[in-house]
DNA sequence: CATTTGCACTTGCAATATGCAAGTAAAATT
DNA sequence: AATTTTACTTGCATATTGCAAGTGCAAATG
């Protein structure tokens, strides 16, 4: 996405501005997941991400706070990436996002599985998920 | 957007196939506020959004059932959309974005007012509302 | 230690989407 | 009857996306 250009005060439209676009939640959804992937994993999802737009993205995630670069422990070549506390904290509306897809289109079971888990107990789910991912 | 090319199965990649865009999600959050929008309502919004773009949002989301058009009472040259209840589903997810960007920009009072509320219950408060938008 | 492979990007270019300004048609107002 | 309002559409310039190929460094292989 684009840089600091806000296009109003609502935080809705600043949050869009920062990843409201078709791929910045898909990679912030990988870190949530994987807590930690390289260029590599990115490009290994199911969407297809083009490399030009992956690395555009990154980079944005990255000014914004949102994800931060890690060196990567038994590679120079590789690079990590995983979410910062900023990114983490997108974990409610990922899980929202979740919710309210499952209401209407079919999901996975894997997810479906998670979900049932989040019903639980919400609140837990998300302090132990974030634990898991800032740990 | 696009019609219906699905990217992938995950609910994340399928939700933002439909509002997964600058755009589309303010035009949510105008008619969560407002309950009811002309088209000129949604061009009055602070973001401007250029009217070839609102008819092309309008109608992806009509065709996926995020809103409807309705008669407007007083005058047939006017058309009033609404939210569905698919649309109004996505309540939480809003909610969930201006909490975040509660944490992490300066937002206006009204709406760290809402967020007040918000927070002592969030059910209820999500209960009324619905109710506010449906009735 | 020379060569190949893997990894994280860049680059070039075509296709698509966005943004701006102006235009149109029907309905409402004057 | 003429003007204005409303909801769009159209044309065109600019920006973003997507694809394919390329680059440069690090690591593995022979």
């Amino acid at each position: 996405m684009n840089k600091t250009k806000k296009r109003s005060d609502c935080p809705i439209s600043n949050s869009l501005d920062i990843w409201g676009d078709k791929w910045s939640l898909l990679i912030i959804r990988d870190l949530m997941f994987a807590k930690e992937c390289t260029y590599g994993d990115f490009l290994k999802a199911q969407e297809r991400i083009a490399t030009n737009i992956l690395a555009s993205r990154l980079q944005s995630l990255e000014e914004n706070k949102i994800i931060e670069k890690l060196d990567h422990p038994d590679s120079k070549a590789k690079v990590l990436y995983r979410l910062t506390k900023k990114g983490v904290d997108l974990m409610p509306v990922l899980i929202e996002i979740h919710l309210w897809a499952e209401k209407y289109f079919p999901i996975p079971d894997d997810r479906k599985a998670m979900l049932k888990d989040v019903k639980k107990d919400k609140a837990g789910f998300i302090k132990a998920a974030t634990k898991e991912l800032m740990g």
